[in-house]
DNA sequence: TTAATTTAAGACAAAATTATCTTAAATATT
DNA sequence: AATATTTAAGATAATTTTGTCTTAAATTAA
């Protein structure tokens, strides 16, 4: 479904908003930690999205990565797919044809459709900024434990 | 969703089925013009797949692919994935939270809940044989056309 | 201004995936 | 038996993904 990059890059968007709610600014150290993800790798796929303005990246000491109040509003898990793995699981066809459609359609079209279509919801609707409330109400986590 | 080998696998299989329906067996440079894969990959996939009895291989002159009618109607879309890709698809957590569940939910386990049973319906629902019917129904396709 | 802290950027490397090519084995036909 | 046909198996290679390491740049504080 979602590469490992995509994975590390959600989760430590979930921990880094869960952080920013409360205003605070978090160490990719702290990410790693608490998102479970190799934290160079980490920081790779953070800076990537910092470019396009999923989050924000400061150096120096206090530095750290922080989602403002607009970004937590208005970001979406389906941007940052589109943006880690492309926009294949939101339009490519199952079986890989190409110009698969209604007319034209792969032996697994109309079985796929209407899971595609929920897969597009779930990643449209969803922002980073749901993903956190869970966290800081306890109810959901990004790891087992937190060693 | 699935990887190149398991499209091409699919859709080698679909087409093999397809012509087994007919009782015709077909060669692998057959195989790889109607799936549209490359040959000599999609011949490493398939006799992955012989070995697990998703399909029989013959050598030699008349040799080729085919599915006997038991296969044709036990193998299903699920069996096919499960070889070339595990079982990722099939019960990994969207977030690859290890042990995610309704206990300990990822941030999108109860989104992603519904989606992921709609996915192993498809595939544990959906035969080789379902695939191959609209191929020769004509009401489904592998490929935009046949060079 | 110097030193410490932190992310940025890119080189480097390991592993998995994708793909091809060559040789061997099996089978059928003559 | 010899030959042609076809898949089997494994070597090889290219590409992508995953991951680490080093150095640079930015920032803060003393």
């Amino acid at each position: 479904m979602f590469s490992n990059a995509c994975e590390y890059g959600l989760k430590a968007l979930a921990y880094i908003a869960s952080r920013s709610i409360e205003n605070q600014r978090v160490k990719i150290w702290d990410v790693s930690k608490y998102a479970g993800s190799p934290a160079a790798f980490t920081a790779k796929i953070l800076g990537k999205l910092s470019k396009e303005n999923i989050l924000n990246s400061y150096t120096g000491p206090n530095g750290g990565f922080q989602m403002s109040p607009d970004q937590l509003r208005d970001v979406k898990v389906a941007d940052v797919v589109r943006i880690i793995d492309g926009d294949d699981l939101l339009v490519k066809c199952i079986m890989g044809l190409d110009g698969c459609n209604a007319d034209k359609p792969c032996p697994l079209h109309y079985q796929y459709a209407g899971i595609k279509q929920n897969i597009n919801k779930m990643l449209t609707n969803t922002s980073i900024y749901d993903l956190a409330v869970g966290l800081n109400a306890g109810e959901t986590m990004l790891r087992r434990e937190v060693k």
